[in-house]
DNA sequence: CAATTTGTGAGGTACGTTCCTCATGACCAA
DNA sequence: TTGGTCATGAGGAACGTACCTCACAAATTG
């Protein structure tokens, strides 16, 4: 037996007379607008922290007639993963016109650091109230977050995080886990020999976190293993092919593959054109269908997943929160690693 | 570019405009109140299907002050996964507070359909919108389902599904295909001989449902194992451990064990007191203390996980549909079914 | 045909928040 | 003193829905 939620819960009326204020003071602090002295904000800054007042969103909203508007800023182009990111966004965009959610999404050019920082620069706090990024960790980008949250407009960061920056939360894998995890499974499916690693971009704080990962594990555990790398493939098909090739050419001792970024197509080409390929353990990097594909055909053995709709559920629970205004840190329920097998598929 | 939401909203005056009736009416169809004739109620429904009328359930809950209470009846007793949920259920109560929602968790005694009936029976439409609970496929369950539905109270389903009864919505893994991946997991491990089943109990319906796809599959695919059982633990440790000692001691050829109910650390105990435990096999369900502890001594292969905070969370969401009223199907995000080996605990 | 029931309309207040106008008093500089 | 700015209070309308009362007409009943 546990009753919860009993008691009347504080309104900003509550508030005022808590703090012995009016009510139209209690607004102004709440919504930050001028005409109140540092001294009464903090008096009613008190009263709310004594009170426990929480502001009630969807009140707040429906005064004033307009939904929580979230800008999702995801990479265009041939990562496929980007590709059911933004389907996860779309399909959430249906159902969430009645939880007074407005959602837009908009790809930009992938691996394009000036591109996103333009586009996060030209989102006005009175047309969107939190932007959902992913990007890499580049100075311009670092600034442009610092500049959007100055003007009101939170940012959340999506798969890849920027940790020292003024992105108020981030929506993601933990990454280096998932470094280790691969380096655990690479090390327990092949005793020695070499590893080539592949990344997207040293920039793209996700993939560096996941090498870290999957280095410290390799080199404390399985000596026997060796790590060439990495290589960078920006994301393309086309280059993670190639980079592969070489590999399975180059290195008549190669054991494994670990991709940890995208372009898995290419890479699943490269092992279907090569006779040694089923003597090379791979790992990968989300379920798409060229990893879907590869999970069948055998070429790939692990894919390491993240879940891209529970990344836009939690991406937009963390945007209400940030809507909320207060300094309390957001919370979100952590995203799995998934992991899947050719037995596992779902 | 992706524009969503830009139009404004309709609204129950929209649908009292469209239909041709009052805003009175319009409220009196919503909220089922009488002194409605057939025909205008069909009117009205007609009006706000054509315009695309989405009930606004803060605004509702706003204004009738008050919270969507939410009851979940849980089984109390040594069930850690039960546990787990009720957790997840207290976890959310407190963040659950900005948002009104309102939660109560009560602990039933385990396995009494008549105390889940009578339960349910005492929960009145003024007190509680939706009840979420997990309970047997018994006579007596399906009909206080049916009296609590018919009285005005939505009720969920949780991790064990009532197919055939009234129940708006159930939340929980797809259990037929857990039990085949346990089998494909259990045929990849041993070739041949003999798997012995434990199961909670076969009313539940989960563990029938695992029992059907873990059968299925072993005698599809792998005619080398043989099925035993399956005996029932009633979900406690102690009669766990009892079978699966009996088992170890009487099969000499028992290649693996498959408990798809709770009681693991019973099943642990066993394993860790005999010493052919090491040769055979075990899968097991949900990550709890004791199936830890399993898969960290060796004595557990694989754990079939599902997330409590998942499952709570989707409860809830689905919750907020049934308050919506209409009796569009309530839709939610499925509960993924985790693989959890010694190395990917998390 | 009158009496009663039933269906419907009209209109109001409330929920918690936003945002507006207008009034008031304090303080400071010219 | 006068005028100006600034901090604050008081009050109200609005958002979309719920729920209440009152009024009135049509349909049903005796």
């Amino acid at each position: 037996m546990n009753e919860i939620g009993s008691r009347r819960r504080a309104t900003v009326h509550d508030v005022a007379r808590a703090a012995g204020v009016s009510l139209a003071t209690v607004d102004r602090v709440l919504n930050n607008r001028p005409g109140v002295r540092p001294v009464t904000a903090q008096k009613v800054e008190a009263a709310m922290a004594a009170i426990g007042f929480q502001r009630d969103l969807s009140a707040s909203l429906l005064a004033r007639g307009r939904d929580l508007r979230v800008v999702f800023l995801l990479p265009a182009g041939s990562n496929e993963f980007m590709g059911s990111l933004a389907g996860a966004v779309e399909r959430r965009a249906q159902s969430s016109a009645g939880e007074r959610l407005a959602l837009e999404l908009r790809r930009l050019r992938p691996l394009d650091p000036e591109g996103l920082a333009r586009a996060l620069d030209g989102l006005e706090p009175a047309i969107c109230d939190c932007a959902v990024i992913v990007g890499s960790e580049t100075p311009s980008v670092l600034a442009a977050v610092e500049r959007a949250s100055r003007r009101g407009v939170a940012v959340v960061t999506l798969v890849s995080d920027l940790p020292n920056s003024a992105r108020r939360h981030f929506i993601g894998i933990d990454n280096p886990a998932a470094g280790r995890t691969a380096a655990s499974l690479m090390g327990r499916f092949c005793p020695k020999g070499a590893v080539g690693v592949i990344a997207g971009s040293l920039a793209l704080r996700d993939h560096r976190d996941r090498l870290d990962g999957f280095g410290a594990v390799l080199a404390r555990e399985f000596p026997g293993l060796q790590l060439l790398g990495p290589l960078e493939s920006h994301d393309e098909p086309a280059q993670a092919e190639a980079l592969a090739t070489r590999l399975l050419a180059d290195h008549p001792d190669l054991a494994g593959i670990y991709n940890l970024g995208a372009g898995n197509a290419g890479l699943v080409a490269a092992l279907a054109a090569s006779e040694r390929a089923r003597a090379v353990r791979v790992i990968a990097h989300e379920l798409t269908p060229a990893t879907r594909a590869g999970l069948d055909s055998g070429a790939i053995d692990v894919v390491l997943d993240q879940n891209p709709d529970h990344e836009i559920r939690e991406a937009l629970r963390a945007a209400q929160q940030c809507a909320l205004g207060s300094a309390a840190p957001v919370t979100t329920d952590p995203i799995e690693i998934g992991i899947f097998l050719r037995d596992n598929l779902r």
